[in-house]
DNA sequence: GCGCATTGCACAAACGATTGCGCTTACCTT
DNA sequence: AAGGTAAGCGCAATCGTTTGTGCAATGCGC
């Protein structure tokens, strides 16, 4: 049972493949009449045909396949990201690749190297570094992106992201609104623009609130995991700075904080208040709760993804580069309570 | 600036596009020599050329695309299963297509149809329920497909799952080492393979422990969700039954009955012993930490991977389906202590 | 030294859909 | 009634690769 072609279809509505062809795919420029048009449309769904995107993607150079690129799935920052892009892109037409590249430049290159021989219409990217060769080249390779969650320096792509700086000062204000005063920063990785953006945003907070500010108060994690929130806040323990208040890069940052802390005693939210940033599934349940900054990721996602779709519509256009910043919320739980006299 | 295609390469390297074809492809029957295949592959390298997929495809029908079918990515079960197939799958020169049923029969059946019409060459499938007509309906189309985590009634297809009996049964084992006499079992929807499984397994277990089995021990939740774990658990108190130890069909389930239990002044461990499935991320790190059994989820989607190249490599093969099962631990933590005297 | 097998490559026909171009036909205008 | 116009459709080229077939040249055995 060999599958159904066009001229298939063509031949049993009587008319030429071509014709057909026009009439399935509502030729704007209304060259065939509405009732060819009727019968080829009836007998093609009557037929089950399907076209074949091979031959069609080979005449039209397009794929209707987007690429997006996630350092990794089993971070749940980016699933809900990944299905809101998905719900627009498959209204639209669109399938979503997803790939991995396990934080990977070398990976990285590849899969979208793979991607882009496969025809890919438009690529959203979540792996953006701050300086990122790669991002430079598809943008000057003229290809449709979208970057989400992490921008890049030089805002030449669109960006969707959220407001992170609003975050990181809700959460300062949030803090000082308890009393505390001696607050430091587990910030992630210099290399992102998260990182940068949020550690920035906790130096001009602390700004705003005239607390002194040492620059032993921002520690860098080398990534956003738990073992190198473990690592920063071991850094910070011996440092023996003082300290009632900790603002976490994210959440497993913070939750690697909590642990150490623990460990050294100094327990949440008595000793100690710790917040973090994501609001990862199932922070809400642990003893104590995790005070953090909640995400809008899946509008993130389907934010990223019209405009893409947009930008896959009208391609040359050189209009400015959208920067769109989500709103973000502090969720005030466990783990933040009144500063201890020192 | 037009991206080269073969038949530049072949120019370059001085021969007819067929060879050059043959010479990239390194055609098993030897028909180019190899001086002429070391000057195309230089050529093809040196003008950096990349093959076009739709013509390529066009023509061997074959997309080198798998799609694998999730009910929804945002659940912590999934992704590890991804990235284990995606692993297997990239290395042989595969990409894989990731989508999203949202646990809707029509959502699934519509991104199948779309993935068929892109020739996608197979499909892991982890949506499937036990009485399945689209698993069937593609089985019978004789499209190869892999079955991951979840079985239909009919073994017709090969699936790669868990050794969830056994994880069942040490779990009570457990629980009876424990001394839990009164052991119930909130079970997963039983139009799932897994949800039916589990509850089997529980009743083969109590049974091998020569302990009493009423009706009503099994209780079965709408769908694997806190929500549904709430609700059985309520059911459960309200029947006035007695038990002090309960094996939930998943870690979903387990937080809704913990969390009903609580609110009915029973904690764990002391008051009730409850044990999940799946071990999902964080729950070792709730207080009580979670008693639950841990699954090779990454295993389960490489070996499904391998399968269905597998599969796809020797289509015609009339061979016996394959039920694989990987094997489980139970990882016992702090929700699972001794029986207290009722 | 002749014929045959073999090797190495060129030729051209697909694959199935899209689309610029041009022909027919029907309708409208004058 | 005749010429003009445009709508509606058919024709055939085209997208870039793969692959069955055929032809030439080479090497081998006898």
């Amino acid at each position: 049972m060999t599958r159904v072609k066009l001229i298939d279809v063509a031949r049993a509505a009587g008319v030429h493949p071509g014709t057909a062809s026009r009439a399935l795919n509502s030729d704007p420029d209304g060259r065939v009449s509405a009732e060819t048009t009727r019968r080829v449309v009836e007998t093609a769904k009557r037929l089950g045909y399907v076209p074949n995107s091979f031959a069609r993607g080979l005449r039209t150079a397009r794929s209707f396949v987007i690429g997006m690129i996630v350092p990794d799935v089993t971070n749940p920052l980016f699933p809900p990201m990944v299905r809101g892009a998905e719900q627009v892109l498959s209204q639209a037409g669109y399938t979503l690749v997803l790939t991995d590249t396990d934080n990977d430049a070398a990976s990285e290159r590849d899969q979208i190297e793979r991607l882009r021989s496969r025809g890919t219409d438009g690529f959203l990217i979540a792996t953006a570094l701050w300086d990122d060769p790669l991002v430079e080249e598809l943008s000057e390779a003229g290809v449709p992106a979208v970057l989400v969650n992490r921008n890049t320096a030089v805002h030449r792509l669109p960006y969707v992201g959220c407001d992170e700086r609003t975050g990181i000062v809700v959460t300062v204000d949030h803090l000082v609104g308890l009393g505390h005063r001696e607050i430091v920063h587990l910030a992630g990785p210099q290399d992102t623009s998260t990182g940068r953006e949020r550690a920035s945003a906790f130096r001009h907070a602390l700004r705003v609130h005239e607390l002194p500010l040492d620059p032993d108060q921002v520690l860098i994690c080398a990534s956003y995991t738990e073992q190198a929130g473990i690592e920063a806040t071991t850094r910070l323990l011996e440092s023996g700075r003082p300290f009632t208040a900790v603002v976490a890069g994210n959440d497993l940052i913070a939750l690697g904080a909590l642990e150490t802390l623990a460990a050294a005693g100094r327990r949440a939210p008595d000793d100690v208040s710790v917040v973090g940033f994501n609001d990862l599934p199932l922070v809400d349940k642990l003893t104590p709760s995790l005070t953090t900054v909640a995400l809008p990721l899946r509008e993130m996602g389907a934010l990223a993804a019209r405009i893409l779709l947009a930008k896959i519509d009208n391609p040359g256009d050189g209009g400015p580069v959208a920067q769109s910043l989500l709103g973000v919320s502090l969720a005030v739980r466990g783990t933040s309570g009144p500063a201890p006299s020192l």
